[in-house]
DNA sequence: CCCTATTTCTACGTTACGTAGAAAACTACT
DNA sequence: AGTAGTTTTCTACGTAACGTAGAAATAGGG
C-alpha cells in the first residue's frame, strides 16, 4: 500500500533531500528544486508540472502518511515524516512480510549484498 | 514493476508451495487447492472464480517473469520461476535499490529486526 | 477593497488488476 | 469422422491509482 508513482517519488525525493536538513518546503521552493534539476539530473525529467499538479502529489502524499504539512503559515510547508533511509528500510520490512519463511529470506538476501555491506551488517549486528 | 494484486499474489503462493515439491501444476490443480484453501485459511477467500479469470491471472504472470507455462503438454502445466524466499529476497534488493545511502538503510533495518533473525544473519555473515 | 499567490475541487486519460463471457483450439469417446 | 467436454485465447468491463491540470474558492498585501 505504500508504492510511489514515478512523479510521487520525485516529490519525495525533493522533500528527503530537506528533510537532514529540517527544512520545511514551501510549494514554490519545490517547483524550483524540480526545474533546477533538469540539469544534470538523470532521473527525473523537470518538465514544467503545473503548480495544481504538484499540490494534487502532496495531498496524495499527504493522505499516505508520508507528508506533513503544515497548515498554519500561509504558503503552507511540506516536510517528509521520516526519512529516506527509514522509510526504505520500512519498506524492506513489509515486503519481508510475516512470511513463515522470513529466515529463508534474509538468506537469499544476504547472499546477493556487496562485501563492503556485509562488514556494515556485521558491524551493525554487534560482536556477538 | 514487481508488484502483485491480492489474486495474483494468491495465485503465487499456491504456485510458490508447489516450487518446493518441483510440482508443475495445471489449472485444475490451481482451481482445486484454491477452493480447498476456503477451509481454515484466513488469507484468501476461495471465491469460487471463473477458470477464465485463473487463466487471466496466469498469463499476466507469465508477462511478468513470474510464472513458466509448459505448452507442449495439453493441459499446460505453470510453475512459479523462482521460490518465494528468492523472489521476496530480490524485491528486498529492488527496494533497497541503488540509493546513495544503501548502508543507512540496511542500518535502519537491521535496527527493527527481531533477535532472533538478528542470530540468523550474524551466522549467515560468517563469524568475524 | 482589489490583485495575486495559494489552495481546494473536480475531472479526464492511462494503466494495472479482478473478473469473466464468447469463441477458438484441442482431446476423447463413440 | 462427429460430437461433446476441456482448455486456452481474445476481448472487455468496472474499479482504483496516478499523472495531469483547469476552474473556483481563499487568503494576504498594497
Amino acid at each position: 500500500m505504500a508504492s510511489l508513482g514515478e512523479l510521487e517519488r520525485a516529490v519525495m525525493d525533493l522533500l528527503w533531500a530537506g528533510h537532514e536538513a529540517a527544512t520545511a518546503n514551501t510549494l514554490r521552493d519545490l517547483l524550483a528544486q524540480d526545474s533546477a534539476a533538469v540539469d544534470g539530473n538523470a532521473g527525473h525529467q523537470g518538465k514544467d508540472l503545473a503548480v495544481t499538479t504538484v499540490l494534487t502529489v502532496l495531498s496524495r502524499l499527504e493522505k499516505k502518511g508520508l507528508v506533513e504539512r503544515e497548515r498554519g503559515t500561509r504558503p503552507h510547508r511540506y516536510q517528509a515524516v521520516s526519512s529516506r533511509a527509514d522509510h526504505t528500510a520500512e519498506l524492506m520490512h513489509e515486503v519481508l512480510g510475516s512470511a513463515p519463511d522470513r529466515e529463508a529470506v534474509l538468506a537469499r538476501f544476504i547472499g546477493s549484498v556487496t562485501e563492503g555491506e556485509a562488514a556494515t551488517l556485521r558491524k551493525l549486528l554487534g560482536y556477538n
